[in-house]
DNA sequence: GTCTGTGAATACATTCACAGCC
DNA sequence: GGCTGTGAATGTATTCACAGAC
């Protein structure tokens, strides 16, 4: 399939055809009137913005079950993602392969970090380590961080933040069962919203000290 | 601290307060002109609208590192949900215990699923399993699955997926963080576009046939 | 005076619809 | 004829600003 056009993309991905044009109107003319988008060079154009041309080296601090489901997940590389390091507190730890991998002890954080020139860090440290490690990752460097400990990380300016509640998709997915099962019988006594409270709840917004909704209740 | 104010509550949350009160506003009056919302009264509204007050058994299928992360990962219990069983197919797994829990077969699936009355299935098996576990469990009765497995789930109409890929949240990191360098030397060559790329790239929309965005090469 | 709740105003996103190019 | 790229139109979300309750 040597291209494609924006009907066929659109149905694909369930939104409006005019709707994709326009987003990728943002990126640039890369389309051809009467015919469509040269796959080829659309997804090479699409991949260069999002930086999947890169090689980002990450670093995982805190290898247990999750650190160690992150290490082996195979949907890293194809998106340029390379885990420069698996680095753990645990002495026992230091050494033992996970993933191809050797453990490396926290003590050499720091080197690792500039040594492979990491700006992103992953935190899957229980949740009383997380900002300690975060300082660390911080001074030494990384400006981007995914965490994945239930705290809320204080960083510096500048310093982009993602947190990943595994509950929250359960508490998203909940509200609509919960929503399911109130239609069957009678109709909901709250008249029906505006879809912005539902989606808020699935964004991952970002405010100015974190990026949980105040409004949910730990 | 008995009440709460708009303002307060906002700027904790890091949006507006106007907003804040429109969308409390949806749910109903449940603050008082010239003093707040009373703090125990709105966090039990909210809890119930959010189905936090419900008790939501689970199941979780596939006990790799990932399986046994979620098992043991506290946030779940405080927001309703319940483990009901760890499932998985490997049979030397069988009745050893994962977070208190003993693992049971994937034979015992359909009869776990209707002794607990489960309703929402946690999919962390690996890919080529996903789509038949997917399978069981909506002929047993589940209609919301979360799918860890990096592939798109086809479910008959009624039942809902969300598919969590650990890779997006990492990917949005590199993303931004493609930007800042870009920005410390030369201004970017495209113009600076409107949010909307950025957001729709983090969102987990839903179209008709699963919830990765279609341009995404995988 | 304070702070909510909400119409009105504004800003933003999506869709329509078509001129222009292949 | 077919399909992109984009102004104009529509639809939705956010913010303003203030009447009304405490």
């Amino acid at each position: 399939m040597p291209t494609v056009s924006s009907e066929e993309l659109a149905t694909a991905a369930g939104v409006n055809s005019a709707k994709l044009r326009k987003d990728f109107s943002y990126l640039g003319s890369y389309g051809t009137r009467g015919v469509g988008y040269d796959v080829e060079y659309l997804v090479y154009q699409i991949s260069r913005e999002l930086g999947l041309t890169q090689d980002w080296p990450v670093v995982i601090v805190g290898i247990g079950n999750l650190g160690a489901a992150l290490a082996n997940y195979g949907g890293f590389a194809s998106r340029g993602f390379r885990v420069a390091a698996l680095i753990d507190a645990d002495p026992a730890m230091a050494g033992k392969p996970v993933a191809g991998l050797p453990v490396r002890h926290t003590d050499e954080l720091e080197s690792i970090i500039s040594d492979n020139g990491v700006s992103i860090g992953v935190i899957a440290t229980p949740a009383g380590a997380a900002q300690q490690v975060c300082d660390r990752l911080v001074a030494a460097g990384v400006t981007s961080i995914l965490n994945f400990a239930p705290t809320v990380l204080s960083v510096p300016e500048g310093v982009d933040v993602r947190k990943v509640d595994l509950s929250i998709e359960l508490q998203i997915l909940a509200f609509h069962e919960q929503r399911k099962a109130g239609e069957e019988n009678a109709p909901s006594p709250v008249p029906p919203r505006s879809g912005a409270a539902v989606r808020a709840a699935s964004e991952n917004r970002k405010g100015p000290d974190g990026d949980v909704p105040a409004v949910m209740p730990a």
